[in-house]
DNA sequence: TACATAGTGTTATATTATAACAACTAAAAA
DNA sequence: TTTTTAGTTGTTATAATATAACACTATGTA
């Protein structure tokens, strides 16, 4: 489990937010729902992001620019992510696969480095799309 | 190899940029480079890049919003990249593994999705950086 | 208390990327 | 050859994403 991180107000209303949705958010996309909480710039968000993602609270997929909250409670706290994202409908799904994990942790390039923090973006399409 | 695509003049430009620079470039150094060579606005850089992003003759680096030269002659054009990305020095390397990309072609999700197109990319400390 | 650390609110600005439209070019179809 | 098509170009304007700088506030710790 996540150690707990006791958020702040800023931080609680916007992990919240991207909580309960069930795909990806951007960060404009956050400040408009959340300015009649009195969050009114766009750093007041970016800042709450930062953190969250550094807690590993939330994960920024990069390729879409957006955050996604963290439901993989065994996952290398905002150190090694993997996702796969839908090219129709944008669904956005964590991996949580511990061969995957494993392999990638393991993995050495031509030198010998192994790097303990990635991210992987798996492009596709997703069930209900491919039955389209 | 690459398939042959016969670039256009503005895409020139910006390959040969791209490609005699050792680090990834962003599109606005990009745009301020070729301004003398005519290219005056973003868009003709950015429609470059994607165009040069399709055929694979560039990558991508989503965590840094630059642009690489594929130096990978058996790489997946465009589709299935991986790279290690030096936390200090922001050295990028595109990997190119027999055995990672056979991994991560072949990897199944829980519903036993494949997906042929993916992202990757490893962060850490290069060789020299790791000696200071 | 005094101090350090982290978070807040605010304004302004930097950086990254696309929309819309008219004109041009090259290639291929008639 | 002419016509048509798809693709590229040049241009202005604007959207979307993200950070700098500064004064202030809350919280924990010695
Ligand atoms: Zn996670
Ligand atoms: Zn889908
Ligand atoms: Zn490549
Ligand atoms: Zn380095």
């Amino acid at each position: 489990m996540h150690k707990e991180h006791n958020l702040t107000k800023n931080q609680k209303i916007i992990f919240d937010l991207i909580d309960k949705s069930s795909q990806p958010l951007k960060a404009y996309s956050i400040l408009y729902n959340v300015q009649k909480k009195g969050i009114k710039a766009p750093l007041q968000v970016y800042r709450a992001l930062d953190k969250l993602v550094e807690i590993g609270k939330i994960h920024k997929i990069e390729s879409r620019n957006a955050f996604i909250a963290c439901h993989n409670s065994s996952c290398q706290v905002a150190k090694a992510t993997a996702f796969s994202i839908c090219e129709i409908c944008e669904k956005v799904t964590e991996i949580s696969s511990a061969g995957l994990s494993k392999y990638l942790a393991n993995f050495k390039d031509k030198d010998g480095m192994k790097y303990s923090k990635y991210n992987l973006e798996f492009f596709g399409l997703c069930k209900k799309c491919t039955l389209k």
